[in-house]
DNA sequence: ATGGGGGATTTAGACGATTCAATCGGGGGT
DNA sequence: ACCCCCGATTGAATCGTCTAAATCCCCCAT
């Protein structure tokens, strides 16, 4: 017949007033046993279920994060959204999972979609961190923690230090004796990718005989990783890299699977070096070395900080917290090639 | 100062009613142009943005979806969820992904919070279709879909014949001449997995000399796939079984690095086949065989069917959409061993 | 000049839960 | 017997948006 019953129906029903329902609601110390237990056995005949909207819209304030990132079929994001949720559910707060596709007009979509909710506050991957609608969310008042990406204004953030990341991978490629390394990502103006690509590009700066590569992509992903594998295996050997440094091991993944195909042997012909070192990485046909980002940590810290953030909103200092990334070598990249 | 302006502040700047504000937002074709300007000059001047959870207490229902599934670390389920978001997306709602994590305590949480949001409806994956708490939701009138699971009563589901890809998976190990085999799977109160596991228990029944052990595991993911694999890779050869059809990939994952540890070459020693095709089965060590199923247009589906019966919900009847899996070969079962 | 027509705008409730000031009722103290 | 106090309960106002009915106003036709 009727939809949901509310608060009334069950009000009427026990023989009390709304507000006594609401205070068995939300303060069942000071309504009365008895009264108590009818309120209670009118919910369940009714089966009443509370209405999240209606108490929003009173509160002001909705107990839903978003979570907005890159790529969800990337395992880095979904371990890092697990970190996230884990604490949310301390909070008896929601999460919201929003997939940008690295995409800016899909990330923009999804903005306005949680500011019009009114969500708590907002953890995002953005894919430009100067984004004027981004900018203009703050302004207006919704918490934002940058995620996996170093705030530079009055912001919080999580990060992992990707310079370092590049540094890393770069310096173990080169002291392997490579001269020949390219460096796969995109876009560039993702700062995730230029902070590794200019990691690595400053450590084969110190050495004047290295030559490095860059080849860009749109989009991170195993697809776009096999075809520039294709594209560098059907290089000549005289100008072939002899390493290959991917910034996410979806690509790594892609483009070693390009190096079987074409035969190239791993790490013999082709040294590889991916990013994040997700769990696949470790089970790859040649185990991917990796650099490796504490992504469930990312998650949960930057889910702290918001919390924080949301809790103290009078006198909040916003806080920019930065992991070290480590690198793991593993078969793809264990070859010692003379000079 | 204050909070987010409303429709209210949005008028009195424009010097027009608050009826005024609402119908350019909703129809502004019967606003006139000059007022229509004057209303967005003050909706940009005042950064005014909708406030959703009214909207929605207004219009009884909301335009999100909620979307329940067993694992989101799993590509399979990511893959599934990219469909849903797709057909979303063009029909302007959002999609709030949930991850039970195998676990019908979190499930019902997440169910629990769904409803109190009024959702439009609900894609779930449950951890058991007959559960009290999801009946009693879809008799309040929360319109459910079930995912990559059949529905028996009244409902809309859509799934994969289970059965069958258990009986390809087992039907390709027995004429590759295995006579020792293990499934795992679980746990296997889950119907995706009792089925597969009839399926492939069914064609072995039909060759009179094939052994089939059953290994049981809580979870699905690539740690628990290693622990049985250690456990397996243990025993004496002559009771060993010479294959192993895991209920998913990530199990087979984590199988197929317990035996490269433990030494036992696969497919020769241990031929193994997974079940889900994720993209990273066919990059992994020994390129894995696998049950395809078609996660992408399984949640496309679903989408598709919630939908449908949200928009005619009048007389809607509720359809049960099966897919068929495929069996795809490649090297970790690719041998042919002697009688 | 007057009435009507119709487009534009306004007004007045909902929607469901929460809160707070107001009220009720009963028991204890004097 | 009277009053006071306090715990329990009530009722009304509120949050921001939408809609249906009502009003307004300008112009045209008679």
């Amino acid at each position: 017949m009727m939809g949901t019953p509310s608060i009334k129906e069950v009000a009427r029903r026990a023989g009390v007033s709304v507000g006594t329902v609401s205070n068995f609601l939300n303060r069942p110390g000071i309504v009365a046993p008895d009264t108590r237990q009818r309120v209670q056995e009118s919910i369940d005949a009714l089966g009443f279920v509370r209405n999240e909207a209606a108490r929003h819209l009173r509160a002001g304030k909705s107990r839903t994060v978003g979570l907005v990132v890159l790529d969800v079929a990337n395992p880095f994001f979904t371990d890092l959204a697990e970190g996230a949720e884990a604490l949310a559910y301390e909070h008896d707060t929601l999460v919201m999972l929003c997939n940008s596709k690295t995409d800016p007009v899909r990330e923009g979509h999804h903005l306005d979609q949680l500011e019009q909710q009114r969500v708590m506050g907002i953890l995002i991957t953005p894919f430009d961190s100067s984004d004027p609608q981004l900018t203009a969310l703050v302004e207006r008042g919704t918490p934002v923690v940058l995620v996996d990406r170093a705030a530079d204004r009055g912001l919080c953030s999580v990060s992992v230090d990707d310079h370092l990341g590049g540094r890393l991978a770069g310096n173990h490629l080169i002291e392997a004796g490579h001269r020949r390394i390219a460096f796969i990502g995109g876009p560039f103006t993702m700062q995730q990718v230029s902070d590794r690509k200019a990691g690595i590009t400053a450590i084969v700066a110190e050495s004047n005989d290295v030559d490095l590569q860059y080849y860009e992509v749109d989009v991170m992903g195993v697809v776009e990783g096999r075809a520039i594998g294709e594209r560098i295996a059907a290089m000549p050997v005289r100008s072939r890299p002899t390493a290959a440094f991917l910034a996410n091991d979806l690509l790594a993944l892609g483009f070693l699977q390009a190096m079987a195909v074409a035969g190239l042997r791993v790490p013999r012909d082709m040294a590889i070096v991916g990013y994040d070192d997700i769990d696949f990485a470790r089970a790859a046909a040649v185990p991917l070395s990796s650099v490796r980002q504490p992504a469930e940590l990312l998650g949960r810290s930057a889910m702290e900080l918001l919390q924080e953030e949301v809790q103290s909103s009078d006198r909040h200092r916003h806080r920019q917290v930065i992991f070290q990334p480590d690198l793991i070598v593993r078969e793809s990249s264990d070859f010692k090639r003379r000079r």
